[in-house]
DNA sequence: GCCAACGTTGGC
DNA sequence: GCCAACGTTGGC
């Protein structure tokens, strides 16, 4: 199983917004750079990410869950685009700030860290347990 | 609101 | 296939 970071800006999509959403799950819509929807297409169904939030509040606020593979992008007409479906599993019990990460020390390397633009991105298992350890939530 | 970083586009 | 121009993102 492989561990995962989802971005967005929660004036558009909240963490709130997808635990509305609950075991139904949605779509991860409107990715359109390819790097990010290469790393959608290499995820298992069950795969686990962190819901990030950037902008106002830069910090990883929750968990989700992949629940569908990769699939046509339904915003778009635009065949190049596919998207996977995630679920919200758990909220953080205390989002872990973009500063905390960067204080960190052992977290350096995070793409968050080296390539903050990237919407969707890949997490160590090294950093999955640290992360989770500073949100005080299971991993 | 600014700006750096990065990705994409299009002309050559 | 290169590269300049442009647009977008996200941190500050």
């Amino acid at each position: 199983m492989a561990y995962w970071l989802f971005k967005t800006e929660p004036a558009t999509w909240s963490w709130a917004d997808q635990m509305g959403q609950a075991e139904r799950g949605e779509e991860w819509n409107g990715v359109r750079n390819y790097q990010a929807r290469n790393f959608m297409r290499q995820m298992a169904i069950g795969d686990l990410g962190f819901f990030y939030h950037s902008q106002t509040e830069k910090a990883v606020v929750g968990i989700v869950e992949v629940c569908a593979l990769s699939h046509s992008d339904s915003t778009t007409e635009d065949p190049r685009w596919d998207c996977v479906d995630i679920r919200a599993v758990r909220p953080f019990k205390r989002p872990v700030t973009l500063d905390q990460i960067k204080s960190d020390g052992s977290l350096d390397e995070m793409v968050l860290v080296k390539n903050s633009r990237l919407s969707v991105q890949p997490v160590l298992p090294t950093e999955w347990e640290i992360i989770c350890e500073l949100g005080q939530t299971t991993p």
